[in-house]
DNA sequence: GCCAACGTTGGC
DNA sequence: GCCAACGTTGGC
């Protein structure tokens, strides 16, 4: 199967790409995901899928590096658990609802590609991220639209 | 199954 | 901090 491209989007002060590179293999688990959508998509996650790293809601919000899909999704143990934000009631029934995927570090850009700059870029017009009221955490990617991303990242 | 109310996301 | 946009919940 062709390689799929991606964004997920974090928030810094809680997981940023540092972070990631600084992991055990510089790989982590993508938990806490909590949108039927946003899952449907970490389901069609492949080994060797590539991803745009996002930082929201901070001073530089953007593309901040990259990273590749390490595995395949499995159930998402936060949901079971009673103690984790992220619990779900459904998930102790044993019908746990939500998907995590490994990810491991690939690229830290030296600059965040911003927002901005993605908004004024010709290719970009339809990419989902710069759309107003895109909220999706989890969002594919076109080939076109990445290997724009990746050049804007050069420089 | 509709839809109003509410909660959350996330750019600005 | 504001608020628009969206998802979810729950009464009917």
């Amino acid at each position: 199967m062709a390689k799929k491209y991606w964004l997920m989007k974090t928030e810094p002060d809680v997981f940023s790409i540092q972070d990631l590179k600084k992991r055990p293999d510089q790989t982590e688990n993508w938990d806490g995901v909590r949108n039927f959508q946003a899952r449907n998509h970490i389901r069609d996650m492949s080994p060797g899928d590539e991803l745009l790293f996002w930082h929201s809601s901070c001073e530089n919000i953007g593309v901040a590096g990259l990273a590749t899909i390490a595995g395949k999704a499995v159930p998402d143990p936060t949901a079971a658990d009673p103690k984790s934000k992220y619990f779900d009631e459904r998930a102790r029934k044993g019908e746990n609802p939500w998907s995590m995927v490994p990810v491991k570090f690939k690229k830290e850009f030296k600059e965040v590609v911003p927002m901005a700059l993605l908004k004024e870029t010709p290719g970009l017009e339809g990419m989902l991220v710069v759309k107003k009221g895109m909220r999706l955490s989890v969002q594919p990617v076109t080939p076109e639209e990445f290997a724009i991303v990746l050049k804007l990242a050069k420089g």
